[in-house]
This record gives C-alpha cells, structure tokens and sequence, in this order.
DNA sequence: CTTGACTCTGTACTTAGGTACAAGGTTTAT
DNA sequence: ATAAACCTTGTACCTAAGTACAGAGTCAAG
C-alpha cells in the first residue's frame, strides 16, 4: 500500500488538511514519518483514525473525550465496561440536553398559543412573558 | 426610585458586571446615563431588560436573535404574528436538535447493548464500531 | 483625609474546533 | 527547466458569550 500526502489524506478521510495538522497538535493522530523532505507520509490506519473520530464526534463525544477514548484503547488495563462506562455517562448527557430542549420547546409553545398573531408587537403575550413571566 | 450603579445592577439581574458592559456593547441593553465621573447610572428598567435577555437565553435564543427580538418590539410596524414567526422558527430548530441528538442516543443504546461489559478493550464492540461502522 | 471598595476604558484572554494565511521549500508534469 | 500544484512551519483569525486584567479615577466611611 502506498503512503500518503497529507492532502490525500485529507481527501480519502473527507476532511480539511488544516484539521490533520490541528488533530496531529491535539495529539489525537499520532505523528506521521516524514520524508526526505518533511513532507507527511501516512497510512491507511491514519484514515481509520480519522473515520473514527468523525464518528464519535456524531454521537457527541467532544475531541477531549474521543482522545480519552483512544487512550482507553490503548491501555492494556483496559476492559470493555470502562468504554461502556463512557458510553453510559455519554447517554446520561444526551438524555438531559433533551429533556431541557424539551421544556425550552413546551414553554414557547405555550406562548406562542396565547399568540392571536395579530396586534402591535408591543402587546405580544411572548415578549410580555419574556419582561416579566417569574420562574 | 434610586439609580443603581453598574455593581448594583450587576447583583439585582444577577449577572456579572462585566456582561452588563458586554451587553452595552452589543446593544442589548440601551447605553445609560452617567453621573459627573462617568458612572452609569441604571434604572430598574435596565433589570427587566437583563431578565428578558436571561430568560429567551433560557429558551434558546441566541444574542443576536434576542437583539432581533428586542428590535421587533421597537418597531411600530411589527406585529405580534412577526413575533409569533420567530417563535414558531425557534420551535423547529430546538424540534431538530432534539431529532439528532435521540439519533445519537439510539446509537450509543444500540453500541452498548452488545457490549458486555467484560473482556480487553481492544475488542470491545463499541471501539470496534467507531472503527468500522459505515453511514 | 485616608483607605478600601467601587468604577472607568481598553485590551487581551478563555473554550472548542477548527480555518486562513504568509513566506518559503518540494514535486511533478510538461 | 520551469510552472503549477503541493507541502512546510508559525501565527493569526473565526464564532459565542463572556471573563480578566491593568492602570487610572471616584466615592463613602471612619
């Protein structure tokens, strides 16, 4: 298999080379050999690593966490209920943005019914409850 | 009613001193008076302003869209159906959120289901997919 | 009348996750 | 052999919503 360039790189894992370079500093790709000419040379593997971290980072696992998770992987202390640990915490936070989009959601639907949807926008019952609604 | 200056201000909206500056700047809170030495000089006005602006926070709204808010009631032309619009749209976009992240919750449930809970890392199904998984 | 608490402006820093140069060196295709 | 296309490093910039100074001026209590 041949190496890579960086720029193929960037096009086989679809994403920005400026963002290998940012993931190499943040220490979530390992360092790549280099040629003659300082030019990277890649792996497959790198393109895996990436796929990877685009995929964790669609379940909402933030760059910090997704380094934790690599070096779980790498630990050979490491068993499959610490990354089902993360993975439990991970569903316990996705859990509780929804419950507080859904109460965002329940309270502008309530004054948007109290809405008639005409009338001078200073008398509308959403800004009014914005000014004043307690609690 | 006393004027406050901007650390009585600060305690009565509950906000740090330097949002309040912040928010001048941003004109989301109109520019005070002054006193001789140049302090400002709020009214209690300026603390309903504050809590309109933390509570359309609360449901989501961002600076700029509560600038947009407070604007729509200046103007005389605005109805409460221009009002009502905004509200409407918030309701999408926080129905849209509340879609990804169930998506990503049914994935994680999914992941950690297989994974039983013992054995190395290195094998554990949810690395496994993170690595693999396609679409 | 001094001391401590407050306020002023302006600028820089923060987090997260990148993106965008500039100035130079390398490779590749013609 | 030369031009286009690529790569290098380092640094600065971006959004959002603030926070944290520094250095100077002001106010209130004792």
């Amino acid at each position: 298999m041949e190496s890579l360039t960086v720029g193929q790189l960037a096009k086989k894992a679809e994403v920005n080379i400026e963002t290998i370079r940012y993931y190499e500093r943040r220490g979530l790709i390992p360092k790549p050999s280099r040629r003659e000419s300082g030019y990277r040379q890649y792996t497959q593997d790198t393109v895996t690593r990436i796929q990877f971290i685009k995929r964790a980072k669609e379940l909402g696992f933030s760059l910090r966490e997704i380094l934790e998770l690599l070096s779980l992987r790498l630990d050979p202390g490491t068993t499959c209920g610490d990354v089902k640990k993360r993975a439990d915490i991970k569903i316990a936070e996705i859990e509780e943005k929804i419950r507080i989009l859904r109460r965002m959601k329940r309270t502008l639907i309530t004054l948007t019914m109290e809405c008639k949807g005409s009338g001078p926008g200073r008398e509308c019952p959403i800004l009014e409850a914005l000014d004043s609604e307690k609690e």
